[in-house]
RNA sequence: GGAGACGUGGCUGAGUGGUCUAAAGCGGCUCCUUGCUAAGGAGUUGUCCGGGUUAAACUGGACCGAAGGUUCGAAUCCUUCCGUCUCCGCCA
């Protein structure tokens, strides 16, 4: 949500973001309902004061009547509130975040562009296998009993996949929450931010309503599931319980920038997807990932991001895996984005780039919502929000397509073999 | 899931229809005194939404878990929901 006053001041500014986010938001009848809104405030407010000073104490039978009436267009005036305010909040709601000076103009993923390209797409000697062939061959990926079970879009994963994904997480723990290697990273991009190493956490997967509203995540609502018998959502990320864990509080500002990292299993229904990436689990309804979610000072929330995307590009290296950087576009990006960064990572058997990385920076979009606040010089301000990917289960695909080899095995990562007990590949 | 108790400011805790403009204590902040691993005194104290202001000052309203309701008037009465605690049941 913006501020109001940020609205009412920049009212082209506003439209912009807008108009180049795809939203469906008429600013001017928000500001007019704005206006009319502080009026019936006004009057509403003054009538409230009369009828505060005078039923001080036990009444007189007169005194009674004259505060009977004041009630009766007290309640009118009220009412007429409630209904304007409702409409202003719902559409307050709408208004997207404004993107920020770098956010490139476009309407769709063709508007995108790529920041810069990392590693060196290696030739393969022989055809290079699709992630589900090289699963289902080496038995560790398995779609077809899944369906059986649970339906389409649901996987199996087996034997080394598992493992892998265990050794994934843990790889990313260890740098995540370790000021030193952090440090590391922080020099080599040049960067000048604190260490302070991330929180890990394992975070409920439930959600309430209203919470994940607060977020800005509840929409589109077909992409969530429900559990009607006791009104929660299944959260999509651990972003959405990490993200909403402080709703309603003060952040000490010498605790900022505070960061966590959650592990949660991510629940999407893919709806408007049908047919699209079938195979395998590279869109699937349950998947587990790792998330960076961070709290800062409004000034240091932009390079805050650029600090997350370092660690991603870090940890993607140390994986010797090949990638590009992606500048989301306005239309592209999610509404309460104010800069959106991708990473995609080379998968061969594919021959493309595919998103596995994304980097969200949510200003006070999220955390005005959430009254999420820290205070400085006695007064309150609303903290800087970023979360992005450590890892998710599609990373694992990158490995599995990159690490192949002609007789249809997967080496493992160097920095991944430790915590797979010496494995050096599945076959 | 069953039975019972409870939810008041940063914390402890009083308040059962009008004097609550929420007592008192602790803590925090400011100043004074004293003089040294400390003590004492005085003052001050939250959040949100309006108006006002360059910014303040100032000012109106709301907030006692949440939402409704009764009443001229609600922290206090009623309804629903949420949460916490105790006991029982079930359980990884």
């Amino acid at each position: 949500m913006l501020d109001i006053k940020f609205i009412r001041d920049n009212p082209e500014i506003v439209k912009e973001a807008v108009k180049n986010k795809k939203a469906n938001v008429d600013v001017d009848e928000l500001l007019e309902i704005d206006k009319k809104r502080r009026q019936i405030m006004e009057s509403s407010e003054s009538l409230k004061a009369e009828q505060n000073s005078k039923s001080k104490g036990p009444q007189s039978p007169e005194g009674i009547e004259e505060l009977k009436k004041i009630k009766e267009k007290f309640k009118e005036l009220e009412g007429g509130l409630t209904e304007i305010e409702k409409k202003f909040h719902e559409i307050m709601l709408k208004v997207p975040n404004i993107p920020s000076e770098d956010t490139p103009v476009g309407v769709d993923e063709s508007g995108n562009k790529v920041i810069r390209q990392v590693g060196k797409i290696s030739g393969f000697p022989f055809k290079p296998k699709e992630h589900w062939e090289l699963g289902q061959e080496l038995d560790i990926l398995d779609s077809e009993r899944a369906a059986k079970v649970s339906g389409a879009r649901f996987v199996y994963m087996k034997g080394g996949l598992a493992l892998m994904e265990f050794a994934l997480m843990q790889y990313a723990l260890s740098v995540l929450t370790d000021s030193g290697q952090l440090k590391k990273i922080i020099k080599k991009a040049k960067l000048d931010v604190p260490d302070t190493p991330f929180i890990p956490v394992l975070p409920p997967v439930f959600i309430k309503p209203d919470v994940f509203q607060k977020m800005g995540r509840l929409e589109p609502k077909e992409e969530r599931y429900h559990i009607s018998s006791d009104n929660l959502y299944l959260i999509g990320s651990a972003e959405h319980t990490l993200g909403s864990m402080h709703m309603d509080e003060f952040i000490k500002i010498e605790n900022l920038p505070l960061r966590y990292v959650g592990f949660s299993t991510a629940f999407r229904r893919e709806a408007g997807s049908y047919g699209k990436d079938m195979k395998g689990m590279l869109r699937v309804h349950q998947f587990d990932k790792l998330e960076m979610e961070s709290f800062t000072l409004p000034e240091d929330s932009v390079k805050e991001q650029d600090f997350i995307v370092a660690i991603q590009e870090y940890m993607i290296q140390d994986l010797e895996l090949p990638y590009q950087v992606v500048a989301i576009c306005s239309g592209d990006m999610g509404a309460p984005d104010a800069r959106q960064i991708d990473i995609e990572t080379w998968m061969p058997g594919q021959n493309k780039y595919r998103e596995t990385h994304t980097s969200d920076l949510m200003t006070d979009f999220q955390s005005r919502r959430l009254a999420i606040k820290f205070k400085r010089d006695n007064k309150s301000e609303f903290v800087h929000m970023n979360d992005a990917t450590a890892f998710a289960g599609r990373t694992l695909i990158a490995i599995m397509e990159n690490y192949q080899t002609e007789k249809g095995t997967v080496k493992i990562p160097k920095v991944l073999q430790k915590y797979m007990g010496g494995l050096e590949a599945i076959q």
